[in-house]
DNA sequence: CTAGGGTTAG
C-alpha cells in the first residue's frame, strides 16, 4: 500500500469521495493510521481536503483530523475554506483565511483562496465582509482573475447592490461569456430584468447557460410569461434545452397556472429524456399542484427515489392549498420518519393543514415544537398561521389573544387573518378592530376594507358600507381589478372584469344568459347585498355576470369538450357570490370547476366546493 | 490534488 504514496490520488481519497456516513470515514481514517499513512502530511492534508469537499456534512471531522496535521498546505486550508462557503456556517471559512495569513510556513493566499471567500460572502449576504474581501482581492493583485471577477458579480447580486455589479463588470476589458451571463444574471436578480435583457440580447454569443440565466430571471421575478417566450425562442434558435432550464420552464407554468403547457413541459423531458434530478422533479410537483392536478403532483412524489426537504414541502403546501389537510400532515409524519429534518417553509404547510382540518391543538404543539424541537424561530408567516387556525375554529377571543402575545409586532396578515374571521363569524365588533390595524399597518389595503363592508353588509348596516366606501375613496384606496385565465389547448385567455373585448363575446355573453336562466330555474336570487361593494367592485354592469370568473367560466363552458373540467387562475379572492354560484353551476352543468385564488384552490364539484366555504 | 455564469418549497 505504501508504493501508492506517490500517486495523486490515493485509493483511499477515492474511498472518502463515495462515503457517506461517519463511520466509514472513521474506519478509512484508521486504515490510514496502522498502515502509519498518516505520517505524510502532503497525504493528510488531502485527506482532509477530500472529507471536507466530498463530506460536506462531516465537516467537524475534517477539523478533527486537521487538528492532528502539524503543518497544513494552502490546499488543505483552501478546500476547508471551500467547503465551509458552501455549509450551514459560511462564515467559519474566515477561520481558514486567517490561519493562513498567522501559518509559520509563509502561506499567503492565492487566487483560489479568494475565490472561495468570495463565495462564502455570497452565501452570507453580510454587508461589511463582501467588501472588504473585495478589497483584499485587489490588494493581492488577483482582481483580473475571471474565476473572482464573476464571483465578485454573484456576490454583489446576493447582495443587492447592482451598482457594485456593473462596476465589477466595467472594469474587465473583454469579459468572457461566463461573466456576461452573471452580469445578465445580477441584473434580473436586482429587479431590473429589462436591462438584463439588453445586456442578453448584446451578447455576442449565448450559450445554453446565458438562455437559461434570462429565461429564470424572467421567471424569478414573476415575469412568467416571458419566461416562456424566451423559451420559445431559444428552441427555435435550436439551442440545447437542458433540466436546469426546464426547472425555470415549469416554475413559470406554476406561477401561470398553465396545467396544458405544463403538462408539455413534462412531456418534453421524458421525450427528450433529461434526467430527473431532485430539483426538476421538486418543480414538477409544484407545478401540477399550483395547476390544481394534485393527483399528478403525487403520482411524481411518489415516484421520486431521493427526496430532500424542498421536495416534501412542495408536496405539503400543494396539499394544503388544495384543501387536502390531513394529507398534508400524514405526509408530514412521513418526512420525519423518512429523516428528513423540516425548516420553516415545511412549518408554515403544517400549520395551515393544521388550520384547514380544524386540528388547534395539535397546531399548537407543531407551533410550539418549532422551537423546542427543531430549533427554528417562528416567524410573521407562522403567527398569522396560529391566528388563522384559531379563528377558523371560530375561536376569535384566543386568536386575539395570541396576537396580543406575539413577541413580534403584529402583521397585517395576522390581523387579516383575524378579520377573515370576523366576517364567516360575523363578529362586527372584532372586525373594526382587526380592520382598523390593518389600515394603520397598511393604509391602502383594500382587503381590509371590502371584508369590513361585508360585515357591515351582512349586518345590513348601509350607513356604516357607504361610510367605508366613502373613506377608501378619500384615501385613494385602489383595488386591482379583477382577473381571471383560462387555458383552451395551451392557448391562454385572459378576462379582465368588465372587459368585452374577447373575439367570441357574443358566444360568451349568450352563455352567461343561460347561465343565469338555469340558476334562476334552481331558485338562485342573486345576492345583491354583499355586491353593492364587493371584493371585485364592478358599478356598471349586471351583478350576475361582472365579476371575471364567471365569464372565464362561461367560455370554458363552450369551448371545453363535456368533461373536461374548467381551470381558472385569478388574480384575486374568491368573492362570496361567485363562490355560491360556482357551486350551483358545477352541478347545474354537470362539471368540474376548479378555481385557483390568490390564496388557495377551490375545487367545485355536484355543487361543494373543497374549502367547504371557508377561504 | 481546489475555481467561474443558469435551477426547487411559504
Amino acid at each position: 500500500m505504501s508504493s501508492l504514496r506517490c500517486i495523486a490520488k490515493h485509493p483511499a481519497i477515492s474511498l472518502i469521495e463515495s462515503s457517506t456516513t461517519l463511520n466509514e470515514l472513521k474506519q478509512i481514517h484508521t486504515q490510514l493510521l496502522v498502515n502509519s499513512l498518516l505520517n505524510d502530511h502532503h497525504l493528510l492534508g488531502q485527506f482532509v481536503a477530500s472529507i471536507a469537499l466530498h463530506n460536506p456534512n462531516n465537516l467537524y471531522y475534517s477539523n478533527h483530523v486537521l487538528s492532528q496535521c502539524p503543518n497544513p498546505t494552502l490546499f488543505t486550508f483552501n478546500s476547508m475554506i471551500r467547503a465551509y462557503s458552501k455549509s450551514s456556517t459560511p462564515h467559519k471559512s474566515f477561520h481558514f483565511y486567517k490561519r493562513i495569513l498567522r501559518s509559520d510556513d509563509n502561506l499567503s493566499p492565492d487566487n483560489y483562496t479568494f475565490n472561495f471567500l468570495v463565495r462564502t460572502c455570497a452565501q452570507l449576504s453580510a454587508r461589511e465582509t463582501g467588501p472588504s474581501v473585495h478589497c483584499a482581492v485587489v490588494k493581492h493583485g488577483f482582481e483580473n482573475d475571471p474565476h473572482i471577477q464573476s464571483g465578485l458579480i454573484f456576490m454583489y447580486a446576493e447582495l443587492g447592490w447592482l451598482s457594485s455589479c456593473h462596476q465589477v463588470f466595467g472594469e474587465i476589458p473583454e469579459p468572457d461569456v461566463v461573466c456576461q451571463t452573471a452580469i445578465v444574471s445580477a441584473c434580473a436578480k436586482c429587479g431590473d430584468v429589462g436591462f438584463a435583457r439588453e445586456l442578453f440580447d448584446k451578447m455576442p454569443q449565448r450559450d445554453p447557460i446565458a438562455w437559461n440565466a434570462m429565461i429564470a430571471g424572467y421567471a424569478q421575478c414573476g415575469k412568467s410569461r416571458e419566461a416562456l417566450n424566451l423559451f420559445h425562442l431559444m428552441q427555435m434558435e435550436g439551442v440545447k434545452v437542458n433540466q436546469v432550464c426546464m426547472v425555470s420552464v415549469l416554475s413559470a407554468c406554476s406561477h401561470l397556472g398553465a396545467l396544458d403547457q405544463g403538462r408539455w413541459a413534462h412531456a418534453y423531458i421524458e421525450r427528450n429524456k433529461l434526467p430527473m434530478t431532485l430539483t426538476l422533479g421538486t418543480a414538477l410537483i409544484d407545478m401540477y399542484a399550483k395547476c390544481g392536478d394534485m393527483n399528478k403532483a403525487m403520482e411524481v412524489f411518489w415516484g421520486m427515489s431521493e427526496k430532500n426537504v424542498y421536495t416534501w414541502s412542495s408536496a405539503m403546501s400543494g396539499l394544503t392549498m388544495n384543501g387536502f389537510g390531513k394529507k398534508c400532515l400524514e405526509l408530514f409524519s412521513l418526512m420525519k420518519q423518512d429523516g428528513i429534518h423540516p425548516n420553516e417553509v415545511t412549518f408554515v404547510s403544517v400549520l395551515r393543514g393544521c388550520s384547514v382540518v380544524g386540528l388547534v391543538d395539535e397546531g399548537r404543539e407543531h407551533f410550539d415544537s418549532m422551537r423546542r424541537v427543531y430549533g427554528l424561530e417562528p416567524q410573521l408567516e407562522h403567527y398569522g398561521c396560529m391566528v388563522d387556525l384559531y379563528s377558523r375554529a371560530g375561536r376569535l377571543d384566543e386568536a386575539l389573544n395570541f396576537i396580543n402575545s406575539m413577541p413580534i409586532k403584529p402583521h397585517a396578515g395576522a390581523w387579516g387573518a383575524l378579520l377573515n374571521a370576523c366576517r364567516m363569524y360575523k363578529n362586527r365588533e372584532l372586525g373594526e378592530l382587526a380592520s382598523r390595524k390593518i389600515v394603520e399597518l397598511e393604509a391602502k389595503n383594500h382587503g381590509a376594507y371590502v371584508l369590513l363592508s361585508n360585515i357591515y353588509a351582512d349586518s345590513k348596516n348601509w350607513d356604516a358600507v357607504s361610510n367605508v366606501r366613502e373613506i377608501m375613496k378619500a384615501k385613494g384606496v385602489r383595488k386591482l381589478p379583477g382577473c381571471s385565465v383560462l387555458e383552451i389547448d395551451g392557448e391562454v385567455h385572459e378576462f379582465l372584469v368588465g372587459d368585452k373585448s374577447h373575439p367570441r363575446y357574443n358566444e360568451i355573453e349568450l352563455m352567461l344568459g343561460e347561465i343565469s336562466r338555469r340558476l334562476k330555474l334552481a331558485g338562485y336570487v342573486a345576492n345583491t347585498n354583499p355586491v353593492l361593494f364587493d371584493i371585485e367592485e364592478e358599478e356598471k354592469e349586471d351583478a350576475l355576470c361582472q365579476h371575471s370568473e364567471k365569464v372565464a367560466i362561461a367560455f370554458g363552458l363552450i369551448s371545453l369538450r363535456e368533461g373536461m373540467p374548467i381551470r381558472i387562475v385569478k388574480n384575486l379572492r374568491v368573492c362570496w357570490d361567485c363562490h355560491d354560484v360556482t357551486k350551483l353551476i358545477s352541478r347545474l352543468f354537470n362539471r368540474e370547476i376548479i378555481v385557483r385564488d390568490r390564496n388557495r384552490f377551490h375545487h367545485f364539484k355536484d355543487g361543494e366546493c373543497s374549502c367547504k366555504g371557508y377561504w
